[in-house]
This record gives structure tokens, sequence and C-alpha cells, in this order.
RNA sequence: GGGGGAAUGGUGUAAUUGGUAGCACGAGGGAUUCUGAUUCCCUUAGUUCGGGUUCAAGUCCCGGUUCCCCUACCA
């Protein structure tokens, strides 16, 4: 009876209310809500970003408002037009279109530095000659207050002149810094007369060698928000104890100023990280698995980087799925990461066209095949490209008389509930015909290499035979998927399965290392493929990056990697099908 | 006597802001099925603890517990 309501998180409940009340423009306007991606040009996209990525992105799109991409590029010292170009890419990839040219802090430099002279002049800020050490330990601790610098009460004249000669570049690296000066005693270490610049000698990526001074996140960051009319300036949990600082130099510019004169103040907002179970969404210890090759880049399939993914097959639309699966909170949840291969399931159970692949091939030799016909011949078998959407139509494959089927689709004395191929028993050959086995062979090593079975002429496309004369008709529990011997095309498949045996990586011994997967990575070379693989056909769909990406019936969803030639293909598994059997076992 | 946050089935997340604790995933069971897939149905299990206010508390008040974040010239 009652409707569902559709539920708003915590920030939409908040920028709801601003719409409504007028906080930002005209009451009632949702075209002005603002919203922006932040990241630091210092290394690729991960998991973790594309949760932030959706949410403000998407914010922005709900409302109608705008959604902007800005490089934070205050620190030269760490910082790479490559990554603004993969970061650039893999936005694009997602799907979370920007507006306008991405922007970049360094756009702002000379405005921050101006609203920096501000400061000074009405004493809120000095240039502070100590050490790295004295500023530390002058900071004081969780538990005790800080001590005031000695530098902290220069007069204004000198503190303009010294800053000055810091732009010029007079100085060396850590000989003096720009403080603001708030309160050595703040139970918030963030307010103890916190940085705002320092002296970076290094070439920036984009500025050359301009500047001898870089900003600082807190100065920088939320001068660039108000420069850019970002409303809801939306961040992770951390910089909860940020925000403070945050507003207090957005007042501190505006101090004095009349209203018509003062700078915008966004609003920051802070929810809860992604933290996904079996993964560590850790910079640090991506790079080492990386630079110790324990995986092969940071584009590797089993990386949880934005390429990483990609290049697994995993679609854009499975991380906005993701992100409004597990919501908007102030919680640090552990999400699990099968909730993520659910979300790729699901959307490439609709979209990927079916295929068979054998992966771990033995031979079927029908021993009946020339009882109704030449045993040379070759049987066109139509198979449709999707089981339940008639748009994908269908393709031929060829059925003969000798056959790739799947290793582990065949036991000499199955048990009662397995519903495959065993001695005696008969099971259906996917659009293909049914077969009974009643016989094998093995090889020196005692591994079943061939298995023998007699055919049913009635029952071709895999269509139940006509009833006996007692009227019953003769019913099979199985369906397996199996490739023409004579047309097969020998192929590479790279099984990938998580990177971690543990949930939480390294929370035992202190090293994620040790909890590294030793079977992340399996490779088979000899997979057998349907020849209409090799090429892109014209009834697989255009997949917007590209990529190919299919079903291979029975075992998974797979696409063609990077790697791939019309001589070898390659293909990645993306994820494996559910598989009740194997829990059954 | 540091500060800032957060706690709802196994997991994630709702609850019209004081009025029937709902949804999804998982798990278990069943139906359908030319993929042991998909789809469909059923079941399962929860408000961190202790007090208080109230006709009524997940929601308000008081006290406790647990977890996360903060002492970079990183962001």
């Amino acid at each position: 009876m009652t409707e569902a309501v559709e539920s708003r998180h915590f920030i939409q409940q908040i920028i709801d209310a601003d719409i409504e009340t007028g906080k930002w423009g005209a009451p009632g306007d949702r075209s002005i809500v603002t919203t922006r991606f932040p990241p630091e040009p210092n290394g690729y996209l991960h998991l973790g970003h594309t949760k932030a990525i959706c949410l403000s992105c998407g914010i922005a799109r709900e409302y109608g408002g705008r959604f902007f991409l800005r490089f934070d590029d205050t620190n030269p010292a760490k910082e790479e037009q490559e990554f603004v170009d993969s970061i650039k890419h893999d936005l694009e990839w997602l799907g979370a279109t920007w507006e306008g040219e991405a922007k970049f802090a360094s756009d702002y430099f000379d405005q921050m530095y101006s609203w920096a002279i501000e400061l000074i002049e009405k004493g809120l800020a000095y240039v502070d000659d100590q050490s790295v050490e004295e500023i530390r330990s002058g900071r004081g601790n969780l538990k005790d207050g800080g001590q005031e610098s000695p530098f902290r009460n220069r007069s204004v004249e000198e503190n303009l002149g010294l800053f000055a000669r810091m732009k010029a570049g007079e100085f060396e690296n850590g000989s003096r810094v720009l403080r603001a000066k708030i309160d050595m005693n703040s139970p918030n270490m963030n307010l103890r007369d916190p940085l705002i610049y320092r002296i970076v000698n290094a070439p920036h990526h984009r500025t050359g060698d301009t500047w001898h001074i870089y900003p600082m996140y807190d100065w920088a960051h939320g001068l660039e928000d108000s420069i850019e009319g970002i409303t809801h300036s939306l961040c992770t949990l951390e910089f909860e104890d940020h925000r403070p600082l945050y507003d207090w130099f957005i007042e501190a510019i505006n101090q004095g100023r009349n209203d018509e004169d003062k700078i915008h103040h966004p609003q920051q907002i802070e929810f809860s990280r992604l933290f996904l179970s079996y993964t560590n969404m850790s910079k640090r210890f991506m790079r080492q698995l990386v630079e110790e090759n324990h995986v092969q880049g940071w584009d590797d399939p089993r990386m949880i980087t934005v390429a990483g993914f990609r290049r697994r097959g995993y679609t854009p639309e499975s991380f906005w799925k993701l992100a409004e699966d597990v919501g908007i909170t102030k919680f640090n949840a552990m999400v699990d990461f099968s909730r993520l291969e659910n979300m790729v399931r699901e959307d490439l159970n609709e979209r990927a066209p079916r295929r068979m692949v054998v992966l771990d091939p033995i031979k079927l030799i029908i021993t009946n095949w020339d009882e109704h016909g030449d045993a040379d011949r070759v049987e066109a078998m139509e198979v449709p490209n999707h089981p339940k959407d008639e748009s994908f139509g269908s393709r031929t494959i060829n059925f003969a008389r000798e056959l790739w089927i799947e290793r582990e689709d065949f036991m000499i004395d199955p048990p009662k509930k397995f519903f495959r191929l065993g001695l005696g028993r008969e099971v259906r050959l996917r659009c293909g015909y049914w077969v009974k086995c009643h016989d094998y062979k093995r090889d020196s090593d005692g591994n079943v290499i061939e298995v023998y079975c007699t055919y049913d002429h009635q029952t071709k496309g895999g269509n139940n035979p006509p009833p006996e004369s007692d009227g019953q008709v003769r019913k099979v529990k199985g369906t397996i998927h199996w490739v023409n011997v004579n047309d097969a095309v020998d192929a590479e498949v790279r099984l990938f399965d998580r990177l971690y045996m543990a949930e939480r990586p390294g929370k035992k011994t202190g090293d994620h290392l040790d909890d590294l997967n030793p079977d992340s990575l399996k490779i088979v070379f000899n997979a057998k493929i349907e020849p209409g693989l090799v090429q892109k056909r014209d009834d697989e769909p255009n997949w917007e990056d590209g990529i190919r990406r299919f079903q291979f019936e029975r075992t998974g969803y797979f696409c063609v990697d990077a790697d791939s030639t019309p001589e070898k293909m390659v293909f990645n598994r993306t994820a494996s099908l559910r598989d009740s059997w194997s829990k059954q076992k």
C-alpha cells in the first residue's frame, strides 16, 4: 500500500535542506550544486577513489549541477604528468564526465599567494625560521599543548619581506615556512599554527620553476573549492579534524571584508572510506606489489586499481552499482569483496554474449557417428548468443565426430549427484546431440584423455528424443559444453583469483606480503575456443570501451586481453559463474 | 580530565526525524531451466550495554563499552 519512499543519505539530506533554504542561491535552485573530485596526480586511481567519484559526480548529476575535476598539484616533488593523463582516462572510462577543462590547483597559485599576504597584513600569519624538528617539538603532543615559536610575533613588515624573499627563491628547502597564527594550545593539532607555505626548490610539472614556495593542503584545498564555487566539498572521514581549519582560512580571508567582497565559503562534508575485504587500498602497498614484481604492473588484473579492474573486464557500471550498494554513511564498514564480484556478474549476465570454450580439454569421440551418415561429416548447429535475450541473435557452430569437452565434466565412476558424463551415463552436449559414454582411454599417467560415446541421432540440436513405444520420454539431467576438434582454436586464458588470502592483508603479521595468495594467477595455454571468437562478430555488442566481453558458458565471464593477437588470443577471467555444485562437493 | 567521529540480522544499508524495525547481499530450503548460470518463491537472523523521560524510544536525556581518525615543511 505505502509507496516506498526513495531514501536519502545524509549528504543528500543536507543538500536538500540547503536548496530549500536557499543557502547557496535562490531557494529551490538545484543547479547551484557544485562538486569536485580533487586527486593529487601522484598515482593511479583505485577502487577507493571510485566511491568518491561516483558520489560527487552522482550528486551533481542528480541535482542538475556541476562536477569538476581538479588536480591538487601542490607538491611538485611527487607529481607527474603521467598521472594526470591516467586519472583523466580512468574518469572518462568510468563515465564521470567533468564540466569544462580539468582544473589545476597550480592555476590558482597567484591568487593563493595574494591571500596569504592579506593574512600577514592582518597579523594572522608569520614567517617561522625554525627547523622541521623545532616546529615538530614545538607543536606538542596529543596530551600537552605546544609552545609558541620565537618568530611568532614578528612585525608585519618583516614577515612581508621574508615571505617575498621565500617566493623569490632566496632560501633553501626547509629553512622557513609561513604559518597561520591560531592557537598553539588547541586540542585540535591542526590548529596549532598550521603551515601555509613551505619552500620547495623543485620544478613543477606545469609551472616549471616559477615558484619556490608551494601551498600546503589545508591552505590550498578550501581556497581552490572557494574559487571554483564548490558548494559541497565532499571528502573522507579523516579530514573531519581539518574542517575547523578549512573554515578558519576562509573566514580569515573574509575577516574585515564587506559582504560583497567576501569569498565563497563551501561546506566540507565527510563520509566514510570504502574498505573491501581481501584487498588493501594503501598506495604504499600497491606500489610495493608493482615494484617488487608480485604483480605485473599497475594494470595487472589482480590489482584494485581502476586500470587493473578495466583490464580484468570489469565494467564501469559495476562500480556505480557498488557505490550505490554500499551507500554513504560515516561508518567505516568492511564490504565483502564478493559484493563487487556480484555487481559485475549482474551486469555481465545481461550484456555479455555467450560462447563455448573448453579450458581443460579432453577428447570425446562419437563411435557410432557413421551409423547415420558419413563419418567425416560436419553438422551445423544453431546456438543462441544469449539464453534470455533474443536480440543477441544466434550463431552456427560445427558439430562432428570428435569434440573437446571439459576434463571435469567426466568421471569414470561418478557419485549419484554428478549431473555430467560418466561411464554408462548420458548427457546433452549443448545445442548438439545427446551422448552416452561406453568407454574411455587413459594415458600412461592414468589421466583420462579420450572418452568414447554413442550419440542419439534423434536428439539433434540437443532436443529431447521422441517418446519411446511405452510413451515415456527419456530424460537427461546434465548439459555440458563442447568445441569441435577440427575447427577449435587454441587460446591462452588467464584465471585470476584474489591477490590476498586474508580478509585484512597484513593484519596478522604486519606484512601484507605474508598474506599473498600464491595461486592468484593460473594460466591455461591450450584452451579450446570457438573459431568465431577470434574476430569480432557483427552481432557482438559494441562495448563503449572497446573491450570484448563474453560469458563462456558454465565457466565464467571473460574479456579479450590487450595482449591478444589474431594468431594468439588471450582472455582474462573477469569472474567465475556462481557455482553451487562446487560448494556441494 | 587531550580532541574529533562512529555503533541497527553474518555483511552493507533504511526507518516519513518520538509511532508496525524495512531492503539488498549471504546462508538454508523449494520451483523453473538445453549453463549446477539466470529467474521465481519461502525461511533465517538485528537496534553496543546500563539507567532515565514518555501512552510510545533505534530515534530524546544521563552514564558506560568498543572501534576509527588526529602529534608530515604529504594530500
